[in-house]
RNA sequence: GUGCCUGUAGCUCAGCUGGAUAGAGCAACGGACUUCUAAUCCGUAGGCCUGGGGUUCGAAUCCCUACAGGCACGCCA
């Protein structure tokens, strides 16, 4: 990869004596464009060279070897102001991209290294809405983003699929349900028994013990309960399909809390045989006082497991299965002291690995304001909301491009693509409130704007159709908008290698908007289809990159890149 | 009460491994479509970076503290 920054920090530190990679990371690029490419700040230099910034900054400039990297170099009141060899710089980076295709920015570094990644994990017979989306797309995003790097990624669904809130289920299908009723409304319906469950158990307490012995019944390889609970699961992950497909979202394993159920006991009796279980309030504990924690459940005291006790297994199970180099851990924030306190057990327990787990937090949702609350029915379903900017995105192209062809596929991406962007595009840590008009906005810093420009590169390349553009003349491509447009494509390595390290899609999608930007501003300003064919064919080589790097970008946070839209 | 997270323009947010005058988008206002898609572009306006201390040549960024909001803190996940 070609990383101008490394070449001249390498001439810079045969300068001033310090390794190569102390001055690559003292280099930074100026706030304004008209102070150079790149700056060494010499305050930190003076401390060691015992000379004032300013002397150390000009007298970088007169010992500096002259290189084909750079053209000139500054000394501004303690700055040392660099200015790349434009011609040179440009060539470098054009070539790389068209040479890499949307390759560009990808990597082998995860080559042979096993990735699992637990995101979405919906609760079976429960809707999914906005708050299951965090999740689901920033794992997949990561997913996208580890493959990228060479990593073999494993997608896992850690479905809901057991506890007592399907022996509740099961009491109010009996008492209040039907067949066909369930078979039409589907989630819909389960979730109006599961409120009606919780609605009548309040009057009438003995209902919840009816739940427990059905759970128990379960658990115990009953027929007729495995069977309900079964069509139950079916039903939903039929529905859930739906949805993922609209997003564009896979699993390679659908294994969730039902599979482990079999596997807990060895767990527990690990734990035991290590000393780590002790007794508690009637329950099974393992204490963490010494590590500034509350202890972590093991077993409550009528001897069920608890989540801690199955993610502990899972892990166990996904290390054995997958030999993961990370398994990380999509999930709201809420759970920090959860997986902060079974990390720790797991590695209690001896497992080196326990180091390997990582848990990628992310913010609460909440609608305009209002907490998200699925009985109450303050949510917003994810298919209507995807319906919605689907059907809103048509509306917009009916009037915009209505003699696109193919317009109900593109309007899918476009639309579903704005709500991913949407909730991919701000740190993943902050809350989000959820607001209807913000996520169907199309203008600006969104899904579609980048899409859109996507769309524009691949039309100004359709027009210009047979043209092969083969080598160019990068001296041709001379003015602000185009060397700036240049400099931004050669930042997407470092942002895709950003994101990954920091688990932050979000990296991507700012990125992405910054390289729309410049290119809407190029396009703007510069004819690319001009009359003088070495020009026309430089700006299309410098279109063609934008394209491949816009794509590439798209598709690492799972939005597609339709060429016209 | 204790711990974790967040606080930047009217709104939503970048910037947070310290660096030059704090940036976008939305909303508002004013401009640019006979010309490669105006889902675009340009301009105007909008800021005690929550308050207070400290460290530093230099702080939105690091440390301490106060305040505000969110979340978590044993038998749900």
């Amino acid at each position: 990869m070609f990383d101008i920054r490394r070449k001249i920090a390498g001439i810079l530190c045969d300068v001033v004596d310090l390794s190569v990679d102390d001055i690559y990371s003292m280099l930074e690029v100026p706030p304004d464009p008209k102070m150079g490419d790149l700056a060494l700040p010499c305050f930190k230099l003076s401390k060691i060279l015992k000379k004032s910034p300013v002397i150390i900054a000009s007298e970088l400039v007169e010992k500096t070897p002259k290189s084909e990297y750079f053209e000139k170099m500054q000394a501004v009141s303690g700055y040392l102001n660099i200015f790349l060899n434009r011609k040179f710089f440009i060539r470098e980076v054009l070539n790389e991209v068209l040479d890499r295709k949307e390759l560009y920015g990808s990597s082998d570094i995860g080559k042979g290294k096993n990735i699992v990644i637990d995101y979405s994990a919906p609760n079976i017979a429960k809707p999914f809405h906005i708050g299951h989306l965090r999740s689901t797309v920033i794992g997949n995003s990561l997913y996208k983003i580890f493959e990228f790097m060479g990593y073999n990624c494993i997608g896992v669904n850690h479905l809901g699929d057991w506890g007592t809130q399907f022996g509740k289920l099961i009491v109010a299908y009996k008492k209040w349900g039907d067949r066909e009723t369930v078979e039409k409304e589907k989630i819909s319906e389960l979730m109006r028994l599961y409120v009606k469950f919780h609605e009548e158990a309040e009057k009438d307490p003995s209902l919840e013990d009816e739940a427990r012995a059905w759970f128990t019944k379960m658990e115990k390889g009953d027929n007729e309960a495995l069977e309900l609970w079964r069509w139950f699961r079916e039903l939903s992950l039929a529905e859930f399909s739906k949805v993922y497909d609209m997003l564009g979202v896979t699993f390679d394993s659908f294994a969730g809390e039902s599979f482990y159920e079999d596997k807990m006991q060895a767990v527990i009796k690990d734990l035991e045989s290590k000393g780590l279980l002790e007794e508690s309030q009637g329950a099974m504990i393992v204490n963490l006082e010494k590590y500034d924690m509350p202890p972590c459940l093991i077993l409550k005291k009528d001897g069920s497991t608890l989540y801690a006790t199955r993610d502990i297994t899972a892990a166990i199970y996904r290390k054995n299965t997958y030999n993961f180099d990370k398994c990380i851990y999509v999930t709201a924030s809420a759970q920090c002291l959860h997986f902060k306190q079974w990390f720790k057990v797991t590695g209690l327990m001896g497992y080196e690995w326990a180091k390997d787990l990582v848990h990628v937090p992310f913010g609460l949702v909440s609608i305009e304001g209002e907490k998200l609350a699925t009985r109450k029915g303050n949510v917003v379903l994810l298919e209507d909301l995807l319906n919605k900017a689907v059907s809103k995105t048509l509306e917009i192209m009916e009037e915009k491009n209505p003699d696109l062809p193919d317009k109900e596929r593109i309007a899918k991406e476009v639309g579903i693509g704005a709500v991913v962007f949407n909730d991919l595009s701000n740190n993943r840590i902050k809350d989000i409130s959820f607001s209807w008009s913000e996520a169907l906005n199309f203008d600006g810093e969104t899904g579609p704007y980048v899409q859109y420009t996507h769309a524009r590169t691949c039309s100004v390349l359709h027009k210009a159709c047979c043209e092969i553009i083969g080598s160019f003349d990068e001296s041709l491509i001379s003015n602000d908008d185009e060397y700036q447009l240049v400099k931004t494509l050669s930042l997407f390595p470092e942002k895709v290698k950003l994101a990954m390290e920091e688990y932050e899609p979000s990296i991507i999608s700012r990125y992405l908007i910054d390289l729309a930007q410049d290119f809407n501003r190029f396009y703007h300003n510069q004819s690319i289809l001009v009359d003088d064919k070495s020009l026309r064919n430089a700006r299309l080589a410098l279109v063609q990159a934008v394209k491949y790097t816009l794509s590439a970008g798209l598709k690492l946070i799972g939005l597609s890149a339709p060429e016209r839209v």
